[in-house]
DNA sequence: TTAATTTTCGACTTCATATTCGAAACATAA
DNA sequence: TTATGTTTCGAATATGAAGTCGAAAATTAA
């Protein structure tokens, strides 16, 4: 029998789990994220993280689940405007600037912990994939909308999107000072980069 | 008592050793870049690696100073130029862009997987190091001297270098299609994103 | 040809870390 | 209070990969 309260109570424990392993992550970097270590952060003992995950792969999944499909939920409102793709592009792009911006130790995970992790986390049925792929998707619809009026300049949208994603990482997650970029700086080099060409 | 000849092969065999670690990065991802898979790739056997190596890691530093050191002399001679540093900049860009083009996997080697192993590789006293800051710094120099002669954007060049650093890289190593990225397609890009600010 | 030197090797050891086990502590319902 | 279910845990096990060992094969110098 397990109680209303108790379901909520474990979705609570889970998520102290999951803190934790984004701290540990965080102040010691990716390899040191062992088990051991998020059990002690999380203050329980080891075998009580697998009381709650089947496995150190289902902390990452669930903690990618989440963060993509809050970044989905984030931008999903605003993307429908498709009447000045430029624009509309540049409005997600901020939301998810900001989104980063408030969680930094989370997005890095999210954007470059699958690239080192080459486990099954990268299998394409899990559902993160699925907003990370609409997503894409969006953005490079955007792109091509607006190419057609004028508002890109003219080049292989699925290009185009490589180099403005590596920008994006760039500014977001390379170099040593890891302090948050400014939603000013931000927009000034996506303008810069990308919005110098046809209306506005 | 070693003979010249004899030095020379043992160099060949390191060689053999490097490349066929490089193949095994490429096909099966540093992940499954182990020291057993590594040996069945360069067809010796195990322990004959720790007879040219003292360590993985060794091999691994040893890939990082050649490489660094072959992008730092192709670069050399055309940086001196200092007349018109957005050309210089696009020059150099270019001349690492060949380097890419002729060997994917070795620079994404290069470019990547520092950033994935945080073991003593990313120390501040390895040669490859040295070139690197050097080639940073270089960059870094000429932006803003270009920016002094408004050939670039008014922007804080660590944070443009950070720009344009994702950018190449996502240009070149994001997405799945492999296939090197042409010249032409390139300098559209660098032209297009960074090109397009005063003199010419 | 033989002794010394150099090179090669697969089996073994070591080590770090994920995962499991079985018992205890705790909570809940009767 | 007792029986049943739930949660916790540290100690043990399993696994995979780096690195070592001592002997054998190959090469060289005499």
């Amino acid at each position: 029998m397990i109680s209303d309260r108790q379901t909520k109570e474990r979705e609570l424990r889970k998520e102290q789990i999951i803190k934790a392993a984004l701290t540990v992550f965080k102040n010691n970097g990716i390899e040191k994220a062992t088990m051991d270590e998020i059990a002690k952060e999380a203050d329980f003992g080891k075998a009580t993280l697998y009381y709650y995950f089947s496995s150190k792969e289902e902390i990452f999944i669930e903690i990618l689940d989440r963060g993509w499909k809050m970044i989905w939920e984030s931008i999903e409102p605003v993307i429908h405007d498709r009447d000045k793709p430029k624009d509309t592009f540049i409005d997600a792009l901020n939301i998810i600037g900001s989104l980063v911006r408030n969680n930094q130790s989370l997005f890095e995970f999210l954007f470059t912990v699958p690239q080192k992790m080459p486990s099954s986390l990268n299998e394409d049925d899990h559902e993160w994939r699925g907003f990370q792929r609409k997503m894409y998707g969006v953005f490079q619809g955007l792109l091509e909308e607006g190419m057609a009026k004028n508002e890109f300049p003219q080049m292989r949208s699925d290009i185009l999107m490589r180099a403005i994603g590596g920008l994006f990482h760039g500014l977001f997650f390379l170099g040593n000072e890891k302090k948050p970029m400014s939603r000013q700086t931000m927009e000034e080099f996506i303008t810069t980069f990308i919005g110098n060409y046809g209306t506005t």
